[in-house]
DNA sequence: AATATTGTTCAGCA
DNA sequence: GTGCTGAACAATAT
């Protein structure tokens, strides 16, 4: 799931269950997901301490500790991050759980292992050496601050959304949802697009997020006109009947209306 | 049984 | 340097 709602979801449940508790005990489950460092040191610096905040950029989730550290989470396709009192009601493939001092767990569980663990010292730091563009919610992204951003880039508008260099958080699923609401076609390029289509791509951009944001990235909550819960082909598009299809774009598959997503 | 999958990164090539 | 494609990573579901 986790595009940039979905690991907004993470923080805010995070921030309900672990922001704010002691770490009694630290067990990296799977140790081959802390890219690097070592274990050693992810307990040193985690156990006995406190999680004292949390910040998100695109698709990066961060734990700020009380020893100064920060844990960094990327979930990968498949990663989230899971709170219970019973070991039995954990996910079936935690890699890493902390064991919190009001008896329950946090867990991150990751089935497929993309994504990624780490131990850093400063987020921006770490945003910095990844490349990684503004975030379009948290860092207020104006109109003119993404034509910046976008307008020197000449791939097609999908794999330039998808680009986590040139904007961070937007990725498969989300880019389909921002260009089927727009009504732009998936691979048109950005500067074929007339004036008034990339201020709506941009519009769009923000709502999207914005309302996905608010439902903590549960598509099934979103309102029926959404693209999200219609991805499949053959289906009627709920804004103007036509026809929902697939093609390979940007190296994914991307889902569009035949009809008014014109190429 | 072959194929697909919400992400990232890298090699190879134009 | 830019962008595109395919592969790799890993595990599961259809």
């Amino acid at each position: 799931m986790p595009e940039l709602p979905d690991v907004e979801g993470f923080r805010k449940y995070f921030n309900e269950t672990a922001l704010n508790k002691k770490i009694i005990k630290t067990e990296l489950i799977s140790p081959e997901m802390l890219r690097k460092g070592s274990p050693k040191d992810l307990v040193k610096y985690t156990e006995g301490e406190k999680f004292i905040s949390s910040l998100r950029h695109g698709k990066y989730f961060f734990a700020g500790l009380s020893s100064n550290k920060y844990l960094m989470l990327h979930f990968g396709m498949t990663g989230y991050l899971i709170y219970y009192k019973l070991p039995e009601d954990a996910g079936g493939h935690i890699r890493l759980q902390f064991k919190l001092d009001d008896g329950f767990y946090l867990a991150y569980d990751n089935l497929r292992k993309f994504g990624a663990i780490l131990l850093i010292d400063d987020p921006a730091e770490y945003i910095k050496e990844k490349e990684l563009g503004p975030d379009p919610i948290n860092d207020g992204l104006t109109y003119n601050k993404f034509r910046e951003r976008v307008d020197s880039k000449s791939g097609n508008i999908k794999a330039v959304l998808m680009d986590q260099s040139v904007l961070a958080g937007i990725g498969n699923l989300y880019s389909d949802e921002i260009l089927y609401q727009a009504g732009v076609h998936p691979s048109k390029l950005f500067s074929s697009i007339k004036e008034d289509g990339k201020k709506e791509v941009y519009k769009k951009m923000m709502s999207v997020l914005k309302a996905a944001v608010k439902k903590d990235g549960d598509h099934s909550a979103l309102p029926g006109k959404y693209l999200l819960n219609h991805r499949s082909d053959g289906e009627k598009c709920p804004i103007c009947g036509g026809k929902i299809v697939h093609k390979t774009i940007a190296g994914r598959t991307a889902y569009f209306c035949n009809s008014h997503q014109k190429k």
